[in-house]
DNA sequence: ACTATTTCGTCAGTATACCCCGTTTTATTG
DNA sequence: CAATAAAACGGGGTATACTGACGAAATAGT
């Protein structure tokens, strides 16, 4: 087809030979691509995406949060969240109401189906979680886990969608 | 605001207490949101985004190029390859042509402008990888590079876009 | 009390990222 | 060589993800 050129025959320049692979932002990129097929297929018989169960996760923990919360909760844009809530409410899954105390803010809580539902993709998120993770061995998977932690808190801040306290009281 | 239930004081059910951090589809998706947001404000004055560029990477070391090949080059889904060369064709960056010998392939190369820019931006790129990783240490760097590309290697055939060949003689 | 600022939500717009399906062209096979 | 299969591309459709701007409501400062 055209694989003759495998390792660049005709290298542009001696400078880089600018490997995709040993980008950070590329490897992470392919992750988030591999992570959302398989949790698409494993939870197939439920219709859920990966952020819409971040997002019911989230109501599940705390019900009755704005929007904003939700959005701090499960790390989506505040923009974002109020679309994944809209759909979530189409299909009865989420009831939305506007605040008693405060008239600008949207609250958003899980139906009885919405968190049968979240509780009933336990398992097949779990069986996501093991498929995605499965070429490591236990160690690597560990160790993973906790690069990924220390990185995405101590970057926190540069996300428009940056997490606002709670998930741990940090140790 | 909202914060006194930091630790969900209204536990929904013993089970399970699911918190985000501890799946790695969460922390990864974060990892991604990140990333992108890191280089795009590294990489401002260019107005590349960072499948832009891994776009502009795979015809760097790969010219002409069908759309199947950059997708695959780039870890991008095939559709996707279209829409992103034809706004880099519409900026001047790219150049397209039916080839002569598959009258089906539609091969890209990257104009004059559009070589000048990619290699412009290596600086560009590689201070947002910096940028990216700073918060860990030498070592947690490489080990964090060594465990995603073992993961991404393994699961390489669930993604939409996998990689043909390349990358490595896989040692 | 009254202005200034902040916050919440929304809308419009852009860019990934993927699916399904149909069309054209190439490759395969009986 | 004709019928079939397979590959490359495009279009239509959906869901994230974010930017910028806006109006409405609440809070702070004076």
């Amino acid at each position: 087809m055209n694989i003759k050129n495998t390792t660049a025959a005709a290298s542009p320049v001696a400078g880089s030979m600018t490997s995709l692979w040993d980008r950070p932002g590329y490897l992470v990129r392919r992750l988030h691509q591999i992570h959302v097929a398989i949790f698409l297929e494993e939870c197939a018989a439920f219709g859920i995406t990966p952020v819409q169960y971040a997002v019911m996760t989230a109501l599940l923990n705390r019900p009755d949060s704005d929007q904003v919360t939700v959005a701090s909760d499960a790390g989506i844009d505040r923009t974002n969240v109020a679309d994944v809530l809209a759909r979530l409410d189409q299909r009865g899954l989420v009831a939305r109401s506007t605040s008693k105390t405060d008239r600008r803010q949207r609250i958003a809580r899980l139906t009885a189906e919405g968190e049968r539902m979240a509780r009933d993709m336990e398992r097949a998120s779990l069986s996501a979680q093991s498929k995605f993770m499965a070429p490591l061995s236990a160690e690597k998977r560990t160790r993973l886990m906790a690069l990924m932690t220390e990185l995405v808190e101590a970057n926190n801040e540069f996300s428009r969608a940056p997490t606002r306290g709670s998930h741990q009281p940090d140790k």
